[in-house]
DNA sequence: GCCGTTTTCGGCCCGACTGTTTTCAGTCG
């Protein structure tokens, strides 16, 4: 999407402005203008269109006039100046751990260096000590930065790092004298895919703690090591700060390190004007009285909000809503009362129709929808019209059995290459259920996906769209496809959009989910488990829900059974 | 380069750790 590719250009200028040395101000405006631009659904392009640019924040006069000209000619004049004085293997640099602008400059003008495999060269030689400021250490640490650069840059998922995370705060806990212990970051923010772990503890014995932190099995390297704050990386290079306060201190530390970065930046600045100041310590008046700090509430209520969810703290709005007393009041995923995609050994799941329903139902969960793959997808075991017919049978007859739980009959049935359904509509009349979605097929056109998709979305037959995107995360690209056209379709039909909520997919992502709730299209959220285990995966479904600021009315699968047999009957008869 | 319930100009978050320095700049989060 051009949202995406703009932001990655205003990131671009960021870097080189940077590294020129230019107000560092300037830079925080390009860098804030492009996450401004990846947290918005809609396309620029009809942003733009309306003429409403400025209403973006952090877009001002001169921006716009960057974005207009991107959509007119696809480049941008000041960056690709920009590209022409300084070396793109200069910018590079940059992205090895401990090298900065500064030092990146200074090894290009000293020292010729324009890509990191000839940094790494003369690191190896010993020819960069010598250039001022840089000694034997730093080309030892240069050599371990490249090594890290070189092996992962990628992020990783949240659905990884979560588990590592949650096993280290138990080692924790088992080792060392520990008091309070929380996850911070974007962990905590349940971002999709996250850079590092940040944890917090309070203990009176922060040496105690450190110690216990950088001795820990998983711990292949240590990176920092201080008094109060330690960094060490694990296996496939994901990184673990770790940061030992008092616990007077405990939320100022935890709203501190939870970030996003510019939702922090924003909270001192509204701090400021109220003569405070808000650190990691805690809040103060300008004589250094100090106000609070050891709850999160005392931090935010300092400056006149309530608390805020970690979720929604990407300086995307919940500052100004938080000011004006209408944060969502997010779901949770004790409001999810059933699973609408599942498979059984009907097609690929691993666990009879039968032995699912008692897993699910070990959940907490009052229904759920059985939804195995449909004839086309054969690699996943797809019914032929025979075999659906037998599942059929079989549910409805598990289902007299059953008193005090139900199980919808459902199909994940696939939208074909030309947009018709999988089925013969005789066929999935017979459903309770109909989720559709995309198998096969990735690599077309947008214009063809996009008609495709609403083709599918408008059958008058189906409820839901199932992963919306198509993407996993890391592996595959979503496919190419106008999100917003389908949405609208959507909003026409009835139908309802899908929050996958296996890791590998959160599809739809939090920003689309958010524009699809914005436009009052229902939502699910469900785990596509095929396997018992993946069935609490449901949390990252709803995590991906609260970062979209969605709450429980705006998701069918919170809903009572008797609410939500009505709503799928409804639909049907549109 | 953006922004304004003190400002259309003069501000713009804040601190820990490291390496290379004799008091601090650079990097990171």
């Amino acid at each position: 999407m051009v949202n995406a590719e703009i932001a990655m250009l205003f990131n671009e200028i960021g870097d080189f402005l940077e590294l020129k040395g230019e107000n560092a101000f300037r830079v925080r405006a390009y860098r804030r203008a492009a996450q401004a631009l990846e947290g918005l659904a809609e396309d620029l392009t009809a942003v733009a269109a309306r003429g409403e640019l400025l209403a973006i924040p952090g877009i001002g006069k001169d921006l716009a006039a960057k974005i207009t000209e991107y959509l007119a000619r696809r480049s941008i004049e000041y960056l690709e100046d920009l590209r022409r004085e300084i070396p793109a293997g200069v910018i590079e640099l940059i992205g090895v751990h401990g090298v900065g602008p500064k030092t990146a400059k200074l090894l290009y003008e000293r020292a010729g260096v324009d890509s990191v495999e000839k940094l790494e060269e003369l690191a190896r030689d010993h020819k960069l000590a010598g250039i001022p400021g840089i000694q034997a250490k730093t080309e030892e640490n240069i050599l371990r930065g490249i090594a890290v650069w070189r092996s992962g840059r990628e992020r990783t998922p949240i659905g990884t790092a979560l588990g590592l995370a949650e096993a280290i705060v138990q080692q924790l806990r088992d080792r060392a004298p520990v008091d309070e212990i929380a996850l911070a970051g974007s962990v905590r923010r349940m971002k999709e895919t996250v850079k590092d772990v940040d944890i917090l503890v309070t203990s009176r014995e922060p040496a105690r703690i450190m110690e216990a932190f950088i001795g820990l099995p998983v711990v292949v390297d240590v990176l920092v090591r201080g008094e109060t704050k330690s960094s060490v990386r694990l296996r496939r290079n994901l990184q673990v700060d770790l940061r030992v306060v008092q616990p007077e201190s405990f939320g100022a530390a935890l709203q501190y390190f939870t970030g996003a970065k510019q939702h922090n930046i924003r909270l001192r600045e509204i701090a400021q004007r109220r003569n405070l100041k808000i650190n990691e310590y805690g809040v103060f008046q300008e004589d250094g009285t100090r106000l609070g700090g050891a709850t999160e509430e005392e931090v935010y209520g300092a400056v006149g909000l309530p608390w805020i969810p970690p979720e929604l703290r990407e300086d995307a709005g919940e500052i100004e809503a938080a000011a004006a007393g209408c944060l969502p009041q997010l779901i949770a995923t004790e409001n999810i009362q059933g699973d609408l995609q599942l498979h059984s050994t009907w097609s690929d799941g691993a666990l009879s129709v039968a032995d699912l329903a008692d897993a699910v139902r070990a959940q907490g969960y009052r229904y759920m929808a059985v939804t195995d793959h449909s004839q086309s997808t054969a690699i996943a075991g797809g019914m032929g019209p025979v075999k659906f017919m037998a599942m059929v049978a079989e549910v409805r007859q598990l289902q007299q059995r059953l008193t005090d739980f139900h199980i919808f009959v459902g199909c994940e049935v696939d939208i074909r290459a030309d947009g018709s359904l999988d089925y013969e509509d005789e066929l999935l009349r017979q459903l309770d259920l109909v989720q559709v979605s995309i198998h096969s097929g990735f690599k077309m056109s947008r214009d063809e996906m996009t008609a495709r998709i609403v083709r599918g979305v408008r059958h008058p037959l189906v409820h839901i769209l199932g992963h919306p995107t198509g993407r996993v995360i890391g592996q595959r690209a979503p496919y190419d496809v106008d999100l917003e056209t389908v949405f609208q379709a959507a909003r026409e039909s009835g139908a309802a959009m899908e929050i996958n909520a296996s890791p590998a997919r959160l599809d739809l992502p939090d920003v689309s989910a958010r524009r699809a709730k914005d436009l009052g299209i229902p939502l699910t959220i469900s785990t596509d488990a095929h396997v018992a285990t993946e069935l609490p995966y449901m949390r990252y479904g709803v995590a991906v829900a609260r970062r979209a600021w969605v709450g429980a009315p705006d998701v069918l699968n919170t809903r009572p059974l008797r609410d939500l047999k009505s709503w799928l009957e409804r639909k049907r008869g549109r």
